[in-house]
DNA sequence: CGCGCACTTGATAAATGTCAATCTTTGTGG
DNA sequence: CCACAAAGATTGACATTTATCAAGTGCGCG
């Protein structure tokens, strides 16, 4: 699980791919211009690479360029709770910035590439493109948002609730970053994932995803996970998706 | 549950009683008079009033200048999840940013007093005061990791370790954001709020504080919590404390 | 081929929830 | 000043959910 990802060479932010997207909010060249020059590399990683860890200190951001990952914390013993999943556009690294050292890991789940941005910039993106500034907090404050929602399921939903919510959730976040929607869409994630994120253990999780597959609502596969039924997932889990408008991508 | 809130005129921020606390940094003159002209008012409320209401659509964001408050989900059939709580000098109301709803609730637990802001001036700040503009995502992302510990907690610790955690959690809080440290500070809180944090039923959220208190870790009080020793609640939930350097206070 | 990892499953144990009372404190009205 | 109601806290008995333990299956890969 500790696979030493590599730097390889900087792709212009003009041809991202992602940009193109309905998803995203288009940016003005100006924007666009520095965005490009903020990025000062990428990370690729195969499945399984640490990127960020607890305790350590980094200097960068990464916004998530193609892949999967996952954030994380860990009790002293060994015991695990994901946190949020990240697809395509996801911004990472910036609670870092409040005293400089993480409080959570990130992982990846597939082979993946990242778009490296150094901290000790951020405050010139503040600076001179207030509305980068603003988009930041933006995104920090959807990133609130989703986590609260994850709080509430873990707290307060039953564990057929919390699976429904879990997988509903990742699936409808996968598919806005998706060019053309793919036939099937599968999450590349293991059912100890899915327990570390429900905060249940491998056994009660094993059980209760089965019966998200008899009603098949769900098709589980090797390490991966299809979506067969969102709208019944999200009536399961009283749950009503994500307001989804554009989003900026930094 | 849900008596009206009153509003008063407003107070300058160059008088906060607040921003002389060590535990906030300072602020240039300029950046002062700013938050100053931010400022459009005060909102005075008593305990168990309602500030912002999930589904509804605020046009400002608060800052809690005295009192106490928390932040919470629903789903439909009337479970509830304590997000957070809010303490002196906590930004509340970003999230509605994202869309203009809010998706969490704030209600107060004593009487207090916020600042209120005009979200749509939110832009100029970022604009006129990009220094500030990082201090808004600063704090958001501080959020963030409060909520993050948050969700460690309720998924992977025990009851009798969440429930110190919550306890050793909001003492420290609190703590930071007061003037002279008083002899006691009694947290106003009922069981069931404690429970709805946890994610606990309210009986065995009363059995687990009572070993608590058994332990002589805290005091139960009526309607609030006493924490007689930090250390060991902290010890036991294998929690090491907030990393406290000064903060902004906007 | 055999090993490791993910997934399954049944039996049993432990944690937590629900129900139903009781008790205490506080506030209110007579 | 007392009686009473309401809300919060407490407790025991019991039900349900979830965890743990222990085996087994199947598949991919060296």
């Amino acid at each position: 699980m500790n696979r030493t990802p590599s730097t390889t060479r900087q792709v212009a932010c003009e041809q991202c791919p992602l940009r193109a997207l309905p998803h995203f909010r288009n940016f003005t060249d100006t924007e666009l211009k520095f965005v490009s020059s903020f990025k000062t590399g990428e990370l690729v990683a195969e499945a399984g690479a640490v990127i960020l860890s607890e305790g350590a200190h980094s200097a960068h951001l990464f916004t998530l360029l193609s892949g999967w990952a996952f954030r994380y914390k860990t009790l002293e013993d060994g015991r695990r709770q994901i946190l949020n999943y990240l697809v395509p556009g996801d911004l990472v690294g910036l609670q870092g910035s409040v005293l400089g050292e993480m409080e959570h890991s990130v992982e990846t789940l597939a082979p993946s590439a990242f778009c490296i941005f150094q901290r000790s910039r951020l405050p010139q993106l503040f600076r001179n493109h207030p509305g980068l500034g603003f988009d930041v907090t933006w995104l920090a404050s959807r990133e609130e948002r989703m986590l609260d929602e994850n709080l509430l399921s873990v707290g307060r939903r039953t564990a057929l609730e919390r699976a429904s919510y879990l997988l509903a959730f990742i699936h409808e976040r996968a598919r806005s970053v998706l060019a053309p929607p793919p036939a099937r869409l599968l999450i590349p994630i293991t059912q100890q994932h899915v327990a570390d994120t429900l905060g249940l253990s491998i056994v009660h999780t094993n059980k209760t995803l089965r019966k998200l597959a008899a009603r098949n609502l769900i098709k589980w596969h090797d390490r991966a996970c299809e979506v067969l039924d969102v709208e019944e997932l999200k009536a399961i889990a009283g749950w009503d998706g994500l307001p989804e408008g554009p989003r900026p991508l930094i």
